[in-house]
DNA sequence: ACCTGAACACCGTTCAAGT
DNA sequence: ACCTGAACACCGTTCAAGT
């Protein structure tokens, strides 16, 4: 452990100089100043005043402050996954887990609106969305394709392309989160994100017609 | 048409000093840089440079920057509002005036992203939203119902309440636009916004079912 | 009534210098 | 290797002063 010599792979040298791992509590402090006052607020500055460390000790761990806000919108899609997965999986999967999956897809924008925005409401450039964030943004996709298939696999709905369809309901997902948290939807609504109404209709769009022959 | 004595108690003096309406340049400019450059990138400054004007002149015309910003979220409603109503009486209302509506709607929003973005985006602080602003807003969800009464009176769709069906289709549309204007739909979805697939489903799901007696 | 110009309190980023 | 502190070129906003 207490080997300070290494050319590439060390990334950690264990042995710090202030904090324990500060890009870890830069990450942190920044996403708690996003969620609190909102990105538009976010200066460096602060984050690193909170921290007890000069404004440009940031710039040891990021290239700039959109790469710290491209880490932060990722470590976001990875979390959505995160708890749309859980969704799936702890309501049986099926229609029923379907349902779970898109509401804990909607509460999470509405848990951290700002973070949610982060990652889709274009404040990270195209340049400072890396591979990483790329691959992560895909993940989250792809449970939702996951989902789709396994219940074309059952039976329960239409055998359309799943990445098409995938994105259908994305499109369905995210146009009721950004509009939650927009305010553009009246305060009941906000209180059951992804409603009774709109995932009876999603479902009745995509489920296998019962055949009349 | 002539009338220089306007209707409303001393708005315009019709004597300007350096524009002949700096209100209406100054917003004509921000408009423009928020097309070209992103909102993110607007300035007082420039704009002002621009117009060759001081960067505080805006100041005599809107109480902040928070406040033209808010101008122009609520100009662009209009006219969003006006191609959707344009899309949906030219293409013989029905259903393939509701998908041209659809389609008017997301390429309102792929034509002119960042305008699209400060109207739902959460650049304007909800208190910079106005009587003015949140009417405009209104005003553009007003012609959906409209749409859906209407095709609900012929017959065609089902007879759920038109506001909430309204909200369904609106997350719909603004769903598949903001991520058609964030990149994360593939480049064929960007050039056939609202898809085929996905007005296709979207019908099915609101259509009236034929009877089955 | 409308605009200017200087001033103020902020930004992100760079870079020589410290340990 | 990691961080500091001063400097730079920017911001939005205010306000006395000009016409």
């Amino acid at each position: 452990m207490a080997r300070s010599t290494h050319p590439r792979p060390g990334k950690k040298p264990a042995k710090p100089y202030h904090h324990g791992d500060l890009r870890r509590a830069l990450l942190d402090e920044a996403l708690r100043t996003i969620q609190t006052y909102g990105v538009e607020h976010l200066t460096l500055r602060t984050v690193g005043e909170r921290l007890g460390v000069s404004r440009s000790a940031l710039y040891r761990h990021f290239a700039d402050k959109q790469s710290l806000l491209a880490t932060v919108g990722k470590e976001g899609f990875r979390k959505l996954r995160q708890t749309t997965t859980d969704a799936w999986e702890q309501n049986g999967r099926g229609r029923a887990g379907f349902q779970a999956m898109g509401k804990a897809y909607v509460q999470f924008a509405v848990a951290h609106p700002s973070h949610y925005r982060v990652m889709f409401g274009g404040f990270i450039e195209s340049a400072a969305k890396d591979d990483h964030f790329l691959a992560e943004a895909k993940a989250a996709f792809k449970v939702l394709v996951d989902a789709l298939v396994e219940q074309q696999n059952a039976g329960d709905i239409r055998r359309d392309d799943p990445v098409v369809m995938a994105r259908f309901v994305w499109a369905l997902f995210h146009g009721t989160a950004m509009l939650v948290i927009d305010g553009q939807l009246p305060e009941e609504v906000q209180r059951d994100p992804l409603g009774h109404y709109t995932f009876e209709r999603l479902y009745a769009s995509i489920r296998q017609e019962t055949l009349r022959t």
